[in-house]
DNA sequence: ACGGTAGACTTACGGCGTAAGAATGGCAAG
DNA sequence: CTTGCCATTCTTACGCCGTAAGTCTACCGT
């Protein structure tokens, strides 16, 4: 629909072609994220595209980018100094929402660096609600980075799982076909059901390594 | 070298298939890793390869299959009932270095299930070794899922960071030029240098979950 | 001796990212 | 109004990709 006319302008921004873009690869799968394709969800031909993004790699460095940003929306100003746990839990939890809510772009940030300048805020409050309240500035920054890359890995697990849907084992057909008597332990685990969920599994990950955090305190108190 | 006249044989297996595959990965790159470039390197067409191969995406399953596979070796049956901390540490190191000798593959391993049969005996041992310290089963299913996960995230990241020489940023620099006022704990900690280590990094991580995990047993202990 | 068959080869198709250059149309200067 | 500039868009084309489909060849059990 709406098919300009030759000699027709479309008036694009690079924003315009990023959204675009987002919103096909969490539509169609990153794999249908095409120049082609994409221009022609934005009645203009691939090479048009080019205008606004310097290579296909760069659109998806913005995609990444685009992702964080609205992941870590606003450091919230009018709250006070937070307690370091409950800051770093809402880091995470929203961090996974809003990667979990555009899967596609997943498998890129995990292979790019991803520390746009939107995120130096949120960054920067981390170290400050750790600093605060007795960690060292390296031990700060090593958290911080842990619990990143934890949410990383665990979304992106989370992402891939449901869509396996004829590789090689079937997610939820493997794990009851196993030899009961070589893995007793697994074949009970899998018999009980035990950690299927998904969110308490993320819950569970995310507090062991903020308890972890807390005995790397100096001091041996946790609050 | 070897350039086979018409009509000989080249008698490949799928092993060597992916032995290759693999060799190409980490020579070229994940991108350089293509039916026909594999062919060439075997002595062999392109087309050839779909007989040990069912697609393209069935061979990079064989490779994180593959690179899992080589990263739990072996149980060492000679051990006795081994701490868990220590088993679960060893894991995780192990199973960073493998990835790292691969770094080609990592990518491909964030976006798949990578549950072979051959990692089951270390995930049942890992179980072994929780449940016997007191650890209920399904939070030692969990423990394990996400000590995975955090080694599978942290390995990526560093092996990413290497690979971006021109992005958007480059890693080095973008941390010297940024704001001292608006971010004075990020200034501080990249003029300290702190955290830069990866194999310090990955420790601290490793070692603040299985701290953490020690919180959740039952008993108060931590041993 | 010979037919079946598994493995290897050939050809071809549609799609990809993007290099190179030609067209179009709005706008400022004369 | 005319003229020329220039950002934006379109066209064409190249080399590469994964792989469907069909053909050929050499070996092996009979």
């Amino acid at each position: 629909m709406g098919k300009r006319t030759r000699g027709e302008r479309a008036g694009l921004t690079r924003t315009q072609v990023l959204d675009a873009a987002l919103a096909l690869a969490d539509r169609d799968g990153i794999g249908a994220l095409t120049m082609r394709r994409l221009g022609a969800e934005l009645d203009v031909e691939a090479m048009t595209l080019y205008h606004y993004v310097p290579s296909k790699d760069a659109l998806l460095d913005g995609l990444v980018e685009r992702v964080f940003t609205q992941a870590l929306p606003s450091p919230d100003p009018a709250a006070g100094p937070t307690d370091w746990r409950t800051l770093l839990r809402s880091y995470a939890v929203s961090l996974r929402a809003a990667l979990l809510r555009h899967p596609g772009v997943l498998p890129l940030a995990a292979s790019r660096p991803a520390v746009t300048p939107a995120t130096l805020d949120t960054v920067e409050r981390g170290l400050s609600a750790l600093t605060t309240a007795g960690f060292p500035l390296g031990t700060a920054v090593h958290a911080l980075n842990t619990l990143s890359l934890l949410v990383l890995g665990h979304t992106a697990a989370e992402a891939a799982r449901p869509a396996a849907p004829e590789g090689s084992a079937g997610s939820p057909a493997w794990l009851t076909r196993l030899d009961a008597d070589r893995y007793p332990l697994l074949t009970d685990a899998a018999r009980t059901g035990a950690g299927v969920d998904d969110a308490e599994r993320f819950a569970f990950a995310v507090d062991a390594l903020l308890n972890g955090f807390a005995a790397a305190l100096p001091g041996a108190d946790s609050s």
